[in-house]
This record gives C-alpha cells, sequence and structure tokens, in this order.
DNA sequence: ACTAGCGGGACTGCCCGTTGGT
DNA sequence: ACCAACGGGCAGTCCCGCTAGT
C-alpha cells in the first residue's frame, strides 16, 4: 500500500549525495542548500514542484505543531499548501511520510558506498549512519525536534519510519554484502545491519523522549559504542 | 490509532506462559490445545469469548488464504465469522493483529524473568528469544508458516509486528534494567534490546523470504552467532 | 466494483412483492405505502433506516434536480440528507443507484413467476414487465419523470440502469428456464429476454427523449405489438 | 464522462468500412492487415500515431491478461506504451475503450447500408450485424477471446460495451428509418433494433460465459433463428 | 452488556483542463 | 504548434472509534 515509490522530482530533486562531484575537488565549498543550488538551473516546472513540495510540509509542520497529528488532516494541510488533497498524495505516499525525512536512507547509503573498502562491516556501518546524522543536524533544528517528537509519540509515524529505515536496512545490506562478497540476501549480513538500524532507531526515541536534552550524536557515540563492545556491558 | 489497549480476555484468555507451573515436572503431557485447557475452568462467558476469538481468526485465515491479505476486508471476516464488523475489533485491536500472535512478547518477556539472575544480558536475551521461538513452534505449522508469509510479505502487517515487538523490546529493556541495577530508560539497555529484536525480527523475515526452507531455529542460532560474536564476521 | 449485493434494509425493507401473501384474501386493502405500512412493526433502527434511505434520495432528487447531475457531488447530497459520505454508500453501492430504482427487477420477476405456466413464453415475459411497469406507475408522476430523464440524458446513469437491468434479465431468463424444461444457461434462452428487456429499456428512452408526452404504457404497448408481431412490420 | 467525442485519427485513421473499395471486386485479395495497409499512404504524422494506439493497446492487453483488469492501472499502461497517462486519454476516451474495439459499430452500420432496400428490416439488419461479425473473426482468435472474456467478467467493461453499442443500434436506427421512410425518432424502428441489439450482445455474452467453446457465428445464427422465428419456440 | 451501525478520515484510481517546454 | 505533464476534482473503498438501540 504505501509503496515507497520514488516521489516525484525525487529523481532531479535529490541528485544524490554525489560525493566527490565533478570538480568537487577545486574547493571546500560547504554543502549548501540543495533547494537553492538546484533551483538555479531547473526549468520552471522543476521549481514550482520543489516550492508545492515545500509548501506541503510546511504547512503540515505547523498545523500539526498547533493542533497535533492525529487532529491534522490531509485536507486541512491540503487546503493550507494551497493544493488539492489529491496533489498531496502525488507529493507523499501516505500522510505520515510528510513528516518524515525521505532522504536519510538514500544519504546513509551514500556514505556506506564511500567507506574504504578494507574498514569492517560493523564500523563502516557505525560511520555510514553517525555521517547522515552529521548531515541531518544541518537542518533546521525545530524540525529535526518536531520531527523526532512525532516519531516517539505517534504510532503511525513511528511505524512508518521503521518500514522507511527497514527499507533502507536492506539497502544497506546489500552495498555492505557487496563488500564482503557474500550474498545480497545473505542472512548474516541482513541481520547484522537490522540490528545497527534498530539500535540506531532506538536512540533517537531515545533522545526524543528524553526531551531532546542530550545531543543525538554523543548519544549515537554510546550506542555505537554498545554495538562495537559486542553487545556487553 | 492502533492502541495497544489490554486485548479483551489477555488477562484470562492468555494464561501466559505460566512457565514451569505446579505439576508440570510430573511427566510428559503434549502440549495440549490451549484452549480446551483453558475452557475447562472458565464460565460459559469466557469460553464464548474464546470461541469467538477463535473463529474470526480462522475465518480471516481462511479467507485471506484464499485471496489474500488485502483483498479481504475485515467485513468479510466478520461476515464469515458470523459477527459484526465492531466485534471484530472488540476482540483485535487492528486487522493486523488478527493474523499476528499477541502472545509472542509475553512469552519472550517471562522467559527473560526466568532466566538466572547472574547470565550474561545478551545471553539472556538470546536465551529468552529462543525459547519464546520454541514455544511457538509448538503451533500448527501451517498458521506459522502462514503467518510470517504476511510478515514478509504486506508491509502493513510488517509494521504492525514491529510495533507490537518494540514495545515488547521496551518491557524486554526493563527488565533488563532490573537485573543490572540500571534505570528503566538506561539508553545502552535499551540500545541492547533494540539490537536483538530487530535482529530476531530480520531472521524471521529471512527465513519467511527464503520460503521457510531453513529451519528457523537453525537459523536464529547464526542471528545469536553474529550478536555473541560482536557483530563482526 | 458495483456489486449489486444487498442493500441495507432491501431484506427486511422490501420483503418482495408477496402479491398474494397470507391472509391477502380477507380484503381488497390496496397496496398501502410500504414505507409506512412497515414503519409499524420495525424496531426502531430498521425505521431510522428506512428514513435514511428516503432522506438520501429525496436530498439527491432536489439537488440533481437544481444543478444537475453531474455538478451534484455525493458529498453535497450527504450533506443535505444529513449524513456522512460513507453512509450515503452504505445505503446505495453507487452514485447512480440513488436515482435508479432498485426493485423493479425483482418486481418484474416476482410477476413473471405469477404467470401461468401453460403461457407462451414471450406473452408471460411482456405481461410481467408490463406489471411491474404499472406497479411504476403508482410512483409519484415528478418522481418517474426526473428518473427517465436522467436516464435519457446521464450516459452514467443510462449505463447503469441498463447493467440492472442485464442482471433483471438474467434472472428473467432462468425463470423462464425453469418454465420450459430448459436448462439456466440456455442461449435461446437468454436471448430473448435479452431482446425483450433491450426493447423494454428503449421504449423507456423514448418516452424521455419524446418529453414524456406520450402514456409510458401506451408506449409499452406499441412494443410488445412489435415485439409479438415477430419483428417485422 | 465518457464522452463520446470522436477517437483521434479514428476518421483517417480508421478508414472505416470503405465498403466495396477500388478495385475491390476483382478478386479475393486477403483481408490484409488494416494497418500496414493504411500505413502505405498515410503521412509519417499519421502513421505514428497508429503505432502509438497500437502500442497502448498491447501495453494493455498484456498487462490485463496477466493481473486483471482492475489491477491495472491506466498509469501503468501509459507507462508500459511508454507515453505519458495523459496521451492515452487522447487515444482512447475511457479506460475500457482501450479493450473494446471501436470499429465494429460503424462496421455494422456500413454493412446495413449495402444491404438491398427491398430487404425485410429484421433480415437486413441480421445480415449486417453477421457481417461484422465475421470481419471481427478477422483478428486475431486470442484478442477476441480475451477481449469478450472482459466483457463478460467486468462490469464496467461490460456496461461500456453496451453504450457503444446504444449508440451504434441509435444510428442503425437512423439507417432504417430512411430505409422505410420513418422518421429517424420512430419508436418501433428503435425498438426493433434494441431488440435485436440486445439480442447480440447477450449472444456475444453467452459464448464468453461458456468458455468460447461454440463459435460465434454457430451461436449467432441460432440467436438470428430465434429473432426471425418470432421469438417464439 | 452487547452489538449494529454511523461518522469520518486516509487513500486510490479515473479523468480532464491548463500550462510550460520543445 | 504540438504535446507531456502537472494539478484538480470526484467517486469509491477500507479501516476503525464512538454512539445509541436491543
Amino acid at each position: 500500500m504505501t509503496t515507497t515509490a520514488p516521489l516525484p522530482g525525487s529523481g532531479p530533486t535529490a541528485p544524490g549525495p554525489t560525493p566527490p562531484g565533478p570538480g568537487a575537488g577545486c574547493g571546500l565549498r560547504p554543502v549548501r542548500n540543495a533547494l537553492a543550488a538546484a533551483g538555479q538551473r531547473l526549468g520552471l516546472r522543476e521549481r514550482k514542484k520543489l516550492k508545492t513540495r515545500a509548501a506541503i510540509r510546511e504547512a503540515a509542520d505547523r498545523l500539526i505543531a498547533e493542533q497535533g497529528y492525529e487532529a491534522t488532516t490531509v485536507e486541512r494541510i491540503a487546503e493550507a499548501a494551497e493544493v488539492s488533497p489529491s496533489t498531496v498524495f502525488r507529493y507523499f505516499p501516505s500522510k505520515e511520510d510528510i513528516v518524515l525525512t525521505d532522504e536519510y536512507d538514500r544519504l546513509t547509503e551514500a556514505a556506506l558506498r564511500a567507506r574504504p573498502p578494507a574498514e569492517d562491516p560493523l564500523d563502516a556501518l557505525l560511520h555510514a549512519v553517525r555521517e547522515s546524522l552529521v548531515a541531518l543536524a544541518g537542518e533546521e533544528e525545530s524540525a529535526r525536534v518536531r520531527r523526532s517528537t512525532l516519531v516517539a509519540e505517534v504510532p503511525a509515524v513511528r511505524a512508518r519510519l521503521t518500514e522507511t529505515m527497514t527499507d533502507g536496512s536492506r539497502r544497506l545490506a546489500r552495498v555492505l554484502a557487496e563488500r564482503t562478497g557474500r550474498g545480497p540476501a545473505d542472512p548474516e549480513v541482513r541481520v547484522l545491519t537490522a540490528a545497527v538500524t534498530g539500535a540506531a532507531r532506538e536512540t533517537v526515541v531515545c533522545w526524543a523522549e528524553d526531551g531532546h536534552r542530550d545531543d543525538l550524536l554523543t548519544l549515537f557515540d554510546r550506542t555505537a559504542a554498545v554495538l562495537r563492545g559486542g553487545l556487553r556491558f
């Protein structure tokens, strides 16, 4: 039902991490706001899509902050964003996806691919997750906080996140399988990534339930320590 | 939405693990049909409930086997079980729960409590999960196979299972926290259990996707080895 | 999609034509308003259903008369009838069915069953159709006119009517097959009833397109003459 | 909704019956592939249109054969045919029309016009329908079978076919009215043609429901006998 | 007390008008 | 000048919570 079909604009929109990229070596330009950068060379059509997408997100964020998640119907979000309800579903496969970032997993995957091939699988995985967490930290603070609060509080959102992360986990498993020369369905690789993603998810939930008092990265480092320590303490 | 309110009759209905039980050691009494056994000492009211519950389950299993999960509406299940749709929801909090066993997590929790207090947390967890898997194996083969197939194939069911397991994980974490003298919200304990449950879930999914060719317990032993080996291989 | 599942209340609501009925001989009481008669001994629940059904119909009729069929959304009909849109669909399987009477075909079937067994199939059929047309004439004039206008003008309504009549035709064919000792799928019987229902439908459409100037029964008698005359003139 | 606007290219695309055509009498040239033949003298533009049209049809046929009619969305058909969804609707007014032949009724009309003016109306009609059925038989067997199966099984397709045939019937009625010197809206003529088209439709449905075991033409001959025999047997 | 039924919201699929891009 | 594609809009289905009859 909630197929994770490529979202409209997610192709051109997210040209992917493209880590080195042509001419990337020419400087140390920090990661810019992808939206603005992309807008430059995109047709009017694409720019409009980006705007619509952003408008829906913002409307949703605002309304949910005001009235709560369940009390906010998609219809009202659409209204606030000045689009039709069907358009909302054309941009986001489900209501939950409106508040969930959909770039996280691809970020992680790209980060994993970029790890040195000789690195230990667990370490590679942990580094990759950490890096994407860092990238996420670039977002606006409030958005992150609100999002993780929803994850902690609304079962449907949490479920959807897990679903997304499971898909991501599977992709990560495939990448890892390639690195280690195992089959793409190798149970051990899959179990490893599942354990790591499960732990990562719980870390975020802990962070949110705690009221975001700790720093997420610090918390994740403790998680990494537990995993690296062989789950013994 | 999917409130995890105590299921009707889940108190008396699921007499729970009752681990050794009085006189359990006295012989080799095969695992009886729990329903029949329970029926003995329950009032007529309770027995009727049990019957209704079973009728709904069977109707659902049959219809889903015939037409698939999504094509089977709750309304038709209700019809086949000769109850009203609302009755279905009084017995099961959501459609997914009809096909998902709701005793698994309590089983695991009880098994964990029964582990020797000196045992290493990870080992205790793995043993507990394994034991509940063994208990599950007592079920009819076909039911288990169908259930895990649904878990592997239907996103909604998978999501619901994960949700259930997350709750379970949280309970396990609390038990573990007591054992180790940590706070009930201690992130490390939670992360550990999350990693283990995540791995366990993936094991079941692997098993199902593979067409149940391997033995589930054998597969789980490999999972346990990975986790015990410190996630390195 | 548009399954012709028994409409809510269509069981008790339309206890069928039951022409003679037990105790029918005790008097010559004309056919009363079925609704009122039924209301007497029905529970509050059933009476409410009847009322809801009527309210939806009336709202639809009124709105469609004011703004036309396509311009009238189901949502507005629901609003005017003070029910929720889903309730509308619980009462009527499709928007078209709101304006189409759903008792016509059962009426015809019953009338056919009541014909003397020795009667010629074609004659029996024509009499049965005519009788149900007479029964229909008992309705309010304006309702009939509006309905047939919609049939003539709105393709979707016309299509739905044909669908309904086709089902009815099939049932008639079965009755006829019994009478003549043929199989229920006998092509000749089916073709005969299809020809007659097709002709009947066209008669109604002619009547509507002509602005209801002629009398429907008179028109149908011409149709009957054509069919009886062997389709030659 | 289902506007019966002239299909794109249905003018030049479907050169239509072109009854005798230049040199038609000169021999026994088998019915060639109309597409190829037409391609010869059509501009590149037109040829492309034909190709697109055929591509959509094939994609639809294939997908529907694989997954069923309702499960096949227009979007997927468009994808498979490598066009945009809107293009699909530019070529076919509705989803149903993709699988329905849209040449049948014009074929029949032309055949009717070609009948000798002195012929009895009923006979002329039956011959015309029979001839178009023969022409249809020239199609690939599998396509015809699949199409009629859909007509028998999918209500929406059946409804659409009826709609189409009703339009056709009306046109036939006009032709017949001319021949007999009656007005174009003469009820008797319309009733006659409606009866015949209704019977023809039912014949096709019978054929399909029976699993296409009988020969369609043989079946139609029985239908013709019933109609000619004055609907008595 | 038990349960039938209604409210209502998420979501999908068909179809169409308009507009940007080529 | 064509044409894809985007957005709008509506019918319809399903799940599930709550209310109110029996």
